[in-house]
Parts: C-alpha cells; structure tokens; sequence
DNA sequence: AAGTCAATATTTGCATGCAAAATAGATATT
DNA sequence: AATATCTATTTTGCATGCAAATATTGACTT
C-alpha cells in the first residue's frame, strides 16, 4: 500500500487519490485511526494529509472529524468559470505588460504541437498538453499570485483545464469540444501578442465554459466518471 | 503565553499574529522545537500549524523546513487585484441572479450604517464595517465557491477590504479615501439593484485599486506599519 | 416507535521518544 | 581566504501512549 517513500506523501497522495477516484464518496466519514493502519503509516501524517486536504477544498472539517466534500452541480460550474476568471485575469495581464518573446514563443509552439496531435488525433496526449499550454498562458502574467491561485483552482478535480469528464462516454463530443477549444487557442495567443487585454480577458473567461457543456453531458450519460464522483445528484 | 483553550488553535493563532504583526520577518526560518517551547505546547500541533499557514501563503516550506514569505510591492499590489477580481466576480453574480430582498436590503443597512459612522467621524468602526459590507456583497453572489475563494483572498494582511495600511500614518488620506470608497459602496448596492452586472464588476474591480494608493503612500511614509510587515524593499 | 440516559467502545488531541536528516562548528587542505 | 572533511549538535519525521472527547450500543421509559 505504502507508495512512496516517506509517510507524508504516502498519506496525503493515496487519500487524495481516494478521494477523487471516487474509492471514497462524497459525505464519508474520515476515521485518522482507519486510515492510519490501511495504509500502515502512523495516525501523525494522516492527519497532516487531512489537514491538507481540508485546506484544499476536498475535505470539510467540522469538530472531531473529517468528511468528504460533494459539490452540486452548480458549484462544479462556478467552480469552472472561477478557473476561466483567474486565467482570464492571468492573460489579461500578460497582453498588459506584453509577453516577453520566450513567453509567446512557447505558446505559438505548444500550438502547433497540438494541431499534430490532433491531426494524429491522439486525444490522450492532447489532455495533458492542454493544461500544459493553459500553464504557459499563466506564466506570461509574470504574476507569482495570479499564478499560484489559477493553479490552485486547478485542483478540483473537474476544474481543471484538463478535466474532459466526456472522454470516455463521448467520443464525438469529446473530439469536437478539443476542436472549439483548440480554435480559442490560436485566438488567445493572437489576442496576448496584439496587447489586446480587454479581449483576451473575455476569450479566456469564454474559453473555460466550453467545459460546462461536458459536465452536462457526462451527467446525462451517467456513467461513473471518477472526474465527477463528488458531484452530489439533485 | 497560552491563548486558547486548545494547544491547536493556540499555534495557529499566536503564529499568525507573529507573522502579521512583523514579530516574525520575512526570510525567517521557523523551527517547530523552539516555537513550541516557546509556546509551552508539543511540536505536534506547531508542525499542523505550519502547514495551515503554509497553505494560506504565509509560509513557504522547502524541504526541511518552514520560511516567512515576504511579498514584493507588486505582488502586494497583484494580491489586492486579485481580490478584487474575486469580488467583482461575485457582485457581478448577485447582479445576474439578482440579488434577494433580505440581501438587498442587508447592504443597504450597512450603507446606512457606514454613513452614520462617518458623520461621527469613528474611523475605526469604519474598518470593521467596510469588512462586513464586502462580505455581505459575496454572500449576495449566493456562490459558496466564490465566497470561499475570495475570502481566502483576504487573509494576506495587506490584501483584506479592511487593511488600511495609512490609519495611523496619513489620518487625512485615510479619511478621503474612506469617503471615496464610500462613493463606490453606494454605486456598487445601485447597480446591484439594478442587475447592471457588467457595471458592477467594473465597479468593484476598481473600487479594490483605492487601496494601492494607500499601499504606496505608507510605504513612502516609512512607518513601520504592521500590515506592510512583509513587503520587501526593493 | 421514539426519546432518554448510562455504560462501553472508538477516536481524537497532544505530548513525547527515538532514529534519521539537516545544520553548524571545528579542523585540516588547497 | 576559500573549500573541503569530519564531528557534534540541533531539528525533524513519525510512531506511540494516554487522557479526554465523541460516538455507539442497549436497556429503560413514555
């Protein structure tokens, strides 16, 4: 059971991965002492993970005891347009100052890198490489703050800009929505490199709700979908 | 030494304090042992609150070991921003949904209020209502998400609705730009009514940016004010 | 059946012990 | 003087023990 070497990452990775595998569903008690013994560590580092976690917005902590957070289906939303708001605000400031030449250079690249993924309609690798390009857009705000807590938001598991709950049950949607996505990329580089921050703001406060139609349809199709596994249903 | 009833919030409290009221400088390495001889608890509840801390931002904790964070004066501006994007969001929101009656008619007691505080010139009561007004403009977003995050955004001393950094500096200042910000409380409830959702977001965006003024003026005054205890010269 | 309360069993909060890691100090080497 | 090497000291990571807090059971009452 023990993943890695030492205790603390041990508990806090295989508790979140519990967590958001849907192993452990929303409304469950957490038990430090249960815990502690499944995974052979002590009760110390379990309850540095749950602490952690609670931190992370996964857990709520009420007095004496830990549960697992749901979310309604209108918190998955705000939780989305709240990534969309932060990285909106994060290219926003990049067309402000003006990306510096290694910051555009990278996104243009990243670009073209993912139309031959797509052309090789290599989906799987398109999910990372998407996040990696949201990252990058980030990183050309220069902003440590804005950064840090678009990154934070990305830690939900359906908020960030990786989650596509529809790639297993929809294959055509999934391929689609990659397809309008890939179309607001170019558009957002464009619009950083023009200095256009107004526009860029809106784009990328746009571009983050392509996620909410997904969510929709992997709810509908009501598969298991471990990305939603904490979406509590009406 | 012992604040609390329990050792938990005991090391979580009185560290914070530390660190907000400049006892602690930034750049300061914590050691767990002497912080809780110090505080004559056990190192267990002073390791919880350092990773609490840490994942509020006040910390940075590289391997073996915690450290003060200290801010530059742009990302004590950028944390401002990004405050107010969080509350911009929010009243934009309560503007889209429209707000309810007992919402609507809470900020317009606090503006009330916050009048009657003015005329009688208690500026210190002033700072504890702004706080509540703004809080109260979050909770008319009805987004536990939203209100979640922006109220995370306020715990960086500097950052809240009520740090006014210029109080003891600069009292006429600290007055206009009370009675300005004043101004903007009144149009942000208006437009709120009046579901001007874009408006409002402008609004509260830029009511946020009074405080960089504030921000820079105490800086130049040189004052050691504690708020601005872990902002960096450059 | 539902509520009350005592008795019991779990579970947590927190101190502490100890091995391992990190840091600081001292001494030698270039 | 700067660097490297070894040693002594401090500090941390984590397990564990124990009292206090919490949850659970079940008998008893209404």
């Amino acid at each position: 059971m023990r993943m890695s070497v030492n205790a603390r990452q041990t508990a806090l990775y295989e508790l979140r991965r519990r967590i958001i595998s849907g192993e452990l569903q929303g409304g469950d008690k957490l038990r430090a002492s249960h815990l502690a013994e499944d995974m052979v560590i002590s009760r110390t580092p379990i309850s540095e993970a749950l602490l952690k976690l609670e931190a992370e917005g996964l857990l709520i902590g009420d007095k004496s005891g830990f549960t697992v957070r749901s979310f309604s289906v209108q918190e998955v939303f705000d939780a989305i347009d709240l990534r969309g708001l932060l990285e909106a605000a994060a290219a926003e400031r990049a067309a402000e100052i003006g990306a510096t030449e290694d910051h555009l250079q990278r996104l243009k690249d990243l670009l073209d890198e993912m139309d031959g993924i797509l052309e090789d309609k290599n989906l799987d690798a398109y999910e990372t490489l998407n996040e990696t390009f949201h990252v990058a857009v980030l990183h050309a705000s220069r902003s440590p703050i804005l950064i840090e807590e678009a990154m934070r938001s990305y830690r939900l598991p359906f908020a960030g800009p990786s989650a596509f709950p529809i790639k297993e049950t929809d294959h055509n949607r999934f391929h689609s929505s990659i397809l309008t996505g890939q179309e607001h990329h170019r558009l957002i580089v464009e619009a950083i490199e023009a200095r256009q921050s107004a526009r860029v703001f809106s784009l990328m406060r746009e571009h983050a709700r392509v996620a909410h139609g997904n969510v929709e349809a992997a709810l509908n199709a009501r598969h298991a979908t471990p990305q939603l596994a904490l979406v509590k249903d009406a």
